[in-house]
DNA sequence: GCCGCAGACAATGCATACAATATCGTCCAC
DNA sequence: GTGGACGATATTGTATGCATTGTCTGCGGC
């Protein structure tokens, strides 16, 4: 129909209401502006937010269902805050999925696998915006999954936990320069056929970018000491 | 008052409508009435169980956030689906965390935890009805994350994509002796103080209860060949 | 015959309104 | 003065209805 006034970027997929609650939340909780414990009310962010109550409610959902709330019926929904432990475990975890992951992907990737995995590596670097970064890591990671495991209890066990959400490279300086470097370690040790090596990368990866976030945080201080 | 006569047996915690949605849900899928692909209209859904599409929508987001459903933006919920490989790497991750936190129950455990974990192994072994053997197991493993890791990011690693959901025992034939055998065999890990020992129980566990899982889903016909 | 578009229909998204529940202060009995 | 029950208030839970969006069908142009 008719172009709406909207003059927004207007990406391909239009998110919901609550989707975008629920963003809103994601960030106020990794700025630090919401801390541990803290009490969402469900009226005052539709005010703030100019929305009805549903769409709060329907992000409040999500959100305890990724881990960032604890949502308790009747009782409202608390901050779950992150702990310095919480980080760690985290990505230790990360690490070792990603571990298994990089080996199915040097047993099982094949040639023209490797070279998509090649290309998103190169665009990646070329990018310098950080959303787009991101959604190509995202890109990035999918195609691992796609090629190493089966792809939708993976994604589940992966995704929906994500403190590395699309905003985590805006939170976490380093991140990117991380990342980066690591996929770089994977790509080589696929291309050697070496699952030891491509494990070591994403292992080692991973437990900077914990301690990155880690220190990122504490800076910030999102996490307090429990 | 309520009009529904439900005589459910009402635990302590009233679950809201939304919750018992998203229960229900999950057993149409379990028990294979729901197959991969398939939609679910949330006015359907809402007339079948006597509610409005309010509690059905957050049941959907729920579920789409543990990995059931796939729910997009104004094109409705489709089932995700289990695929056979999925049950197989599934459980390969969950023995991958849990020997993590096996190892890490040996090295940090007190007296008191292990005196506890005894405690419980006892009662899952005494009880007869299968719920409850579910609950305890849930107190268990609640326990091991208490003692062993960081609660909350662990917690909702594990916790959320939960194919071992509290039914699971009515779908798996075997599970029940697998799941006491393998808490035995970790416990004497415990007591010996052998991380490794722990480890191993835990991941074989983990192995046969996946083994179990996919010849039962194989046979009720809720796994494709995908 | 195939493609594109307009309209009708179906399904979802969200706001409003009301019901159910928890929380907290107050009063009364002891 | 303390403990517990009761009620007022705040907050959450769910139903209903309208707005918005996606889908399908049939028509006209190429």
């Amino acid at each position: 129909m008719s172009t709406h006034g909207r003059t927004l970027p207007r990406r391909l997929k239009r998110e919901s209401s609550s989707e975008q609650v629920a963003e809103h939340i994601r960030r106020l909780i990794m700025s630090g502006e919401l801390v541990k414990g803290e009490r969402l009310r469900q009226e005052d962010l539709a005010e703030e937010l100019g929305v009805s109550r549903i769409p709060v409610r329907e992000a409040i959902i999500a959100l305890d269902r990724e881990g960032w709330l604890d949502f308790e019926a009747n009782r409202g929904a608390h901050v779950a805050g992150l702990a310095a432990d919480d980080i760690g475990d985290h990505y230790e975890l990360r690490g070792l999925v990603f571990g298994l992951l990089a080996r199915r992907v040097v047993e099982t990737a094949t040639d023209e696998d490797v070279k998509v995995l090649s290309a998103l590596a190169a665009e990646m670097k070329r990018t310098a915006d950080l959303v787009e970064f991101a959604v190509t890591n995202e890109r990035m990671i999918r195609q691992i999954i796609r090629v190493a495991a089966s792809p939708r209890l993976t994604a589940a066990l992966l995704v929906t936990p994500a403190i590395m959400h699309h905003d985590f490279y805006e939170f976490v300086p380093t991140g990117r320069k991380n990342q980066e470097a690591g996929i770089a370690a994977f790509l080589r040790a696929v291309k050697q056929r070496s699952a030891d090596a491509a494990d070591t990368a994403m292992r080692t990866m991973l437990r900077r970018q914990g301690q990155a976030v880690l220190a990122a945080f504490t800076a910030s201080g999102v996490v307090g000491g429990q």
